[in-house]
DNA sequence: GTTAGAAGTTCGTGAAATACAAACAGCTAT
DNA sequence: ATAGCTGTTTGTATTTCACGAACTTCTAAC
């Protein structure tokens, strides 16, 4: 009855989309042939081989045999995003030093689309785990369970972080996690006053992590940094205080660096 | 007058290559706006707009006030594709352990679409240039002035590689790079019988590379490995003969655990 | 050695999605 | 206050895509 196909705006392109399908389901599967991905998309055989005949010309995806996979172009597109932003350019040397100074896993992390993703991770001498954390598989998460994601969230307007539990609610990995929004913003407020987050087992359990963020000269979060290690290590009140005034103190030497090299854009140097 | 839009096979769809070009345009750009790229693309303002939003949809672009930026969603995607790829997964640590033995730059490498992609860098301790090969941005390069490369391409069937001169043809990036097809035959072959490769200042003056591939048991070239660091240093023949011993030994670890893994595959334990 | 089946690929054609241009809205700077 | 930039919206013509059937190639079983 009502007008439906009134194709609000703005505008998608359903083809383009649907190459996005494609890709996702090449990465779902692990890379598939045509067939299978016509079945797992519910398109025609010669729809798929078409977007994949497209996607290959782009580079995009690789074909062995008769089987196509996605390709290290994303690799190398990604790189090229990881390095336009200033906050991994700046950030990463500081990382690798608070790694070695701590001798835990260090992190930076920012924020998209709501998640959070790892720009860099590193893994300090006495870290646990061997390098199972450096080296899995990354993926987006959820911000509300991570000390990076909390010193992110805490410093979004929270209009923003409405939005976000909005979108992906607030679920559970462990019996610390913070399930509630109000109980989330009350945390979030003390991260705030206090200047450091705390994932306190909220994510893996004997896990604790210590996170700051970085802000831009005009209050907006850039992302954030964390350093991570076993509770009963961490808990010594001694080695713990110490962490926090390390993770801080490296949150704003980025922080004073990042700033400097933003002031320089608005003054352009001509060459 | 000859008929010219037959649409030859495979067809290839113009709204995704629409896609990637705005893509390509926001990489080279580095971040624009809808006019900009309109005008870069030769393409209406509303099209572009379209695309756009499209993209952002999907999460492979990014809207920070009015200019649009590729998103880390590429990243993302692209560190999944790594880490499919078995050589990554088996050469990282191997990688790492070659580059503490040995105090260079140690690299790991795989060929696509004709050109070589860098899987994986790390610094010795004494490796030249602190940190400048390990952080600047890596592109796909060609793959006749590298040791990685020149180890690939040593092991890919004749045609490829006469598929891939013709592709993308020899440039020169030193006076010692190899620009003549024959002469890189001749090269090849070398390669091929002493079992590593040699970049001798064929890419940048002053340093030597040294490179050994990676077959799996099929005789497929997976990829590649190299050793680098100053001629001076490299060229000191017992130093030398002992990176080539250490770097043959590592690309056969690999190769061994690569095929152990794939012949896995073949025979699969169900659960 | 032949054949059934399942894979990838090609192609003609109707249906649907996109490209265009012009109008609109929002902002900045003069 | 307004001219001239942005980004955004929308109606419409037309290009392009989706479909399904036919074709090809390969494998495996009889």
């Amino acid at each position: 009855m009502a007008d439906e196909h009134t194709n609000g705006s703005p505008r998608t392109l359903k083809t383009v989309s649907r190459a996005f399908d494609v890709v996702r389901a090449l990465e779902e599967l692990d890379g598939a042939g045509v067939t299978e991905l016509a079945d797992h998309l519910d398109l025609s055989k010669s729809v798929v081989y078409n977007y994949l005949s497209t996607l290959r010309e782009e580079k995009f995806v690789v074909k062995e045999g008769d089987t196509y996979q996605l390709s290290l172009q994303f690799l190398l597109v990604g790189e090229y995003v990881r390095y336009q932003n200033i906050l991994y350019r700046i950030g990463k040397p500081e990382i690798e030093e608070l790694a070695e100074k701590t001798g835990e896993y260090a992190h930076l992390a920012t924020e998209q689309h709501g998640l959070g993703v790892n720009l860099y991770k590193v893994s300090g001498e006495t870290a646990v785990g061997s390098d199972y954390q450096v080296n899995k598989l990354q993926r987006a998460d959820y911000l509300h369970f991570s000390a990076t994601g909390k010193a992110i969230l805490a410093h979004l307007p929270r209009e923003r972080v409405n939005w976000i539990v909005d979108q992906y609610g607030l679920p559970a990995k462990t019996e610390q996690t913070i399930t509630d929004r109000e109980e989330l913003f009350d945390e979030l407020e003390t991260v705030r006053e206090r200047g450091y987050s705390l994932n306190d087992e909220e994510e893996i359990k004997g896990l604790q992590a210590i996170g700051a963020p970085v802000t831009n000269r005009h209050g907006r979060v850039l992302g954030s940094i964390s350093v991570s290690g076993p509770v009963r290590r961490m808990k010594q009140p001694e080695y713990h205080q110490n962490l926090i005034e390390s993770v801080v103190n490296t949150a704003n030497v980025i922080e004073v660096n990042v700033n400097m090299e933003e002031s320089d854009d608005e003054f352009p140097t001509f060459s």
